[in-house]
RNA sequence: GGAGAGGUGACCGAGUGGCCGAAGGUGCAUGACUGGAAAUCAUGUGGGCGGGCAACCGUCCCGCGAGUUCGAAUCUCGCCCUCUCCGCCA
């Protein structure tokens, strides 16, 4: 959310916003509904003073004043009442808009309309040259039982999986390895809940425009969440933070859910879009200072590559331009791992990451505020970057790992987490 | 799920219809006192929204939402949350 003062002083650079984003909105129809609420909030407020005057004047007033007072109270009274229900509408259409209104993309972010307007920051390991013929993830998954492809589909529907012997095992080991790289780097680890009410979806910016995204359990009116990056940050809704103990940094691990609306026949070959996965997510408040929150957007990125590093995945690094990105965020970038099997074989760079800057716009919206050593409130500053996700990032490491017999060869980082495994033999 | 208790400012806690944005205390800030500190004394100390360059003014907020009333922290109804006991249960 943005503070409607700075809408109304700069326009423009919304309405830049709204276009570049490719989001919907009519800000005209904004404006026009702040004016409305505004000058009926005065009509009423001005109403409403008369009405406490009276009040007051009552108690003190002789036998004589009082039922006159008191008729005039009556007929304020009712003016009022015939006032409200036009501020509670403005009010309403104003909120409306109000969540739907984009946070400005930072000057460094390209405007482009679809992913193939990303730009390319710089690539980290080079691509495995194989010289036999290399299996997909599906392939080697199924050649080492990994995977129940076909059971859960039958109780569960499309895109489900289950995860078995070594592939429930690699699941538990990567989420791990990157679990403790976080928290030797400073982050608090945090198992938060996955079941949220709305305000929680709202805050963090995903509602309204994501409701389709998100499984809904209506009996609770609860949502399963898509990342916890959705509890983390209303870990402190209607806080005020002491600037002292910021910046908070936050290592979230939750099993994630998403309905895949509009998805559909995209990627519906092995686990590279699910339903339900696993996620480490960093989730970080800052002091709202743009320079702070450079620094740690690039720790927290920097943390995912360090990941990556140990599970010696070759990756690059990708701005992504103004249409790929969130409504709320103000900056993102994407990891990307290569994926060998992807593209029919000939290999591809696919995300597996994606780390956010939000400014203050997750922060407004969640009612989290921040007491500045001077003494004035402000609203934090909130980034989050994926650590790892899975099964997702099995795709990569089985399929940069394996050899020419389907066996494949754990990175040196993992084998403690796999009890010392250092090669998975395939079943079949 | 059943029975009961409760939700007031940073915290504790008073307040059962007007003089309550809210006593008192604690904490915090500033000042006085002090060599410095403690103690003491004095003053100050919430937020949202609207208007205003500002000082400031108005309005709303005592869990949330409706209602009664000229007037609600105080009365009525619904909901949420917390705690205790019982039941159920990984």
């Amino acid at each position: 959310m943005l503070d409607i003062a700075f809408i109304r002083q700069n326009a423009d650079v919304v309405r830049a916003a709204i276009t570049n984003k490719r989001i919907e909105l009519d800000l005209d129809a904004l404006l026009a509904a702040d004016k409305e609420r505004r000058e009926t909030i005065a009509k009423i407020e001005l109403k409403r003073a008369r009405k406490n005057e009276i009040a007051q004047l009552i108690p003190k007033a002789s036998k004589d004043d009082r039922p006159r007072l008191i008729e005039e109270g009556k007929s304020v009274k009712t003016e009022l009442e015939e006032l409200e229900p036009a501020l509670t509408q403005a009010q309403k259409s104003f909120d409306d808009l109000m969540l739907r209104v984009p946070s400005i993309p930072r000057p460094e972010v390209p405007v482009g309309k679809g992913e193939e307007d990303n730009v390319e920051i710089r690539k980290v390991g080079a691509p495995r040259k194989f010289d036999f013929p290399a299996r997909d993830h599906v392939q080697l998954m199924t050649l080492h039982e990994m995977v129940d492809w076909e059971g859960p589909r039958k109780f569960a529907g499309a895109r489900s999986y289950a995860l078995k012997g070594m592939g429930a095992l690699l699941e538990v080991a990567v989420t791990r390895l990157a679990l403790d790289t976080l928290v030797a780097r400073g982050l608090v680890p945090v198992i938060p809940p996955v079941m949220v009410k709305e305000r929680a979806m709202q805050g963090t910016g995903f509602f309204p425009l994501g409701v389709e995204e998100a499984y809904s359990i209506s009996a609770d009116g609860l949502y399963l969440v898509g990342t916890s990056e959705v509890p983390l940050v209303s870990l402190h809704c209607d806080e005020t933070l002491d600037a002292a103990q910021l910046p908070i940094r936050y290592a979230g691990m939750s099993n994630c859910f998403r309905r895949e609306a509009g998805a559909h026949g995209k990627d519906t070959k092995g686990l590279y879009r699910v339903h339900q996965f696993t996620k480490i997510e960093q989730v970080v408040f800052c002091v709202p200072d743009e320079a702070v929150a450079e620094k740690e957007h690039y720790q927290l990125l920097g943390n995912a590559e360090a990941i990556l590093e140990k599970l010696e995945i070759p990756y690059r690094v990708a701005i992504a331009c103004t249409g790929e990105i969130g409504l709320g965020q103000t900056r993102k970038h994407e990891v990307e791992s290569w994926m060998p099997g992807r593209d029919d074989g000939k290999g591809a760079y696919s995300e597996t990451h994606s780390c956010s800057t939000l400014g203050d716009f997750q922060a407004r919206r969640s009612n989290i505020r921040v007491r500045m050593p001077d003494g004035s409130l402000s609203y934090p500053y909130t980034l989050n970057n994926t650590a790892i996700a899975s099964p997702r990032i099995l795709i990569p490491l089985l399929e940069n790992h394996q050899q020419e017999d389907g066996s494949i060869v754990l990175p040196k980082a993992l084998v403690p987490y796999m009890n010392g495994v250092e090669v998975l033999k395939p079943k079949r």
